[in-house]
DNA sequence: GATTGACTCGTACAACGTACGATGCGATTG
DNA sequence: CAATCGCATCGTACGTTGTACGAGTCAATC
């Protein structure tokens, strides 16, 4: 009998290079890491995270459904590389190397915000999946700039936690309320009948009017303000 | 044929009242949605997220599993039920009749944070769910409470989704990294691997020494000071 | 031709949420 | 007293899921 504990003769967890595929024969595109994932993006975006099923992502790729196995150890897996993979960052255009430590970080978080809210099931996904070599690639650019920008090394762990903290929070909240406006207005709604309970968020409609995006940038520098000295 | 789409002849859907049992007859505890919200917070303090199943839910109550089906519509109102009746809060003690607005707020934020953190699903549950009457009941006194410190009615919503979002940020990645430990470890140890790819966070030792507490109330003030006019 | 290793997939199973309908029971009504 | 009715319980069964297992295909190597 064959290993069985482990993985098997599989490819490494994580891609170690750039996607690129091994060996794209000809006309069939043959089944790979790359491709599960790709697809798997896809069902993601179209249908949800509850919309993810091993026989569905196999029909797509027009595989059975237990070939997928080969390439992957199971399900979690493809939710870990589909996550990672969303979050990849083509670093900061000229903003870092101008020094303009500032730009640098709202760029790269806008963008990693941005990122999820393209694939909304990213944000309910992030909180419990493994931190892949993308999201280690933005925390280390984080905390990079943040020390060329003056934070002290004592200080850098939570400087870099307290802005991984408001991304999360705001991208999490903003992805799983946009997923369901109607929840929203229903929600809203029924505050109404209650706005005898709850008169200062029933006047403010608290969960109609928002600026989400103007929140967040708001937030956001309130947050650098406060954590890096003041040049 | 009976009405079927809709809820049946069953209890509303939230507690209208404080928790009561309507009739406790004698000997045998009866069936009732308090007591399978009870047993269900249990079983998921026990278990985790994914150790809530319907038979288990009613093999604690000495039940049948289709009988939790007359107090409850689905498995998904078990986790609102759960999650709100977790979140409950018994206002602030003298701080908010003193006019310490800030300490009104630090107070209920921390107490909001470390109720979730109790329940550490609570964290991953929050994001996709209704909005109960305690979560509500929150957002309502913080709203009211920044209204009274001066904030405008204009700068109301984006103060409270900023709050909002980074307590949400900060419970939901500490309890989701306190869940496992192991996992933290063995991330630092992969990053000690890859030191050449990521230096910077592999030397502040990212992952393993942080003061989760300290840097929530750091930026929780942070976010404070900008959000309320000084005085 | 025989062997090997990489890869594919049909079948099968256990676990889950829950639809359906039968059953028990206390209160109400005749 | 018996008949009726609404509340509440639960056994059975179905469809859907992830995935274990082992048989199958095919190209490369000896």
């Amino acid at each position: 009998m064959a290993a069985k504990g482990g993985s098997q003769g599989k490819r490494p967890q994580w891609p170690t290079g750039p996607l690129l595929s091994m060996q794209e024969t000809g006309s069939e595109p043959a089944l790979s890491i790359e491709r599960i994932v790709a697809t798997a993006v896809e069902l993601l975006d179209a249908e949800g995270v509850g919309g993810l099923k091993m026989r569905r992502l196999a029909d797509r790729l027009g595989a059975g459904a237990m070939s997928l196995y080969w390439h992957v150890d199971n399900k979690e897996q493809v939710f870990d590389l589909a996550l990672d993979s969303v979050l990849e960052y083509r670093g900061t255009p000229q903003s870092i190397e101008a020094g303009d430590w500032r730009g640098a970080i709202f760029h790269m978080l806008e963008d990693w915000r941005a990122s999820m809210l393209r694939h909304p099931w990213s944000a309910s996904l992030l909180p419990r999946r493994a931190l892949g070599p993308n999201i280690l690639g933005r925390l280390e650019l984080l905390g990079r700039v943040l020390s060329r920008a003056g934070v002290e090394e004592a200080d850098l762990n939570g400087a870099i936690w307290s802005l991984w903290n408001y991304v999360m929070g705001a991208t999490i909240t903003r992805a799983n309320f946009n997923l369901s406006d109607e929840d929203m207005l229903a929600g809203q709604q029924r505050l109404a009948h209650l706005s005898a309970q709850y008169p200062t968020i029933e006047r403010a409609r608290l969960l109609l009017d928002n600026d989400w995006d103007g929140v967040f940038r708001k937030g956001l520098g309130l947050l650098l303000d406060g954590l890096v000295p003041s040049r």
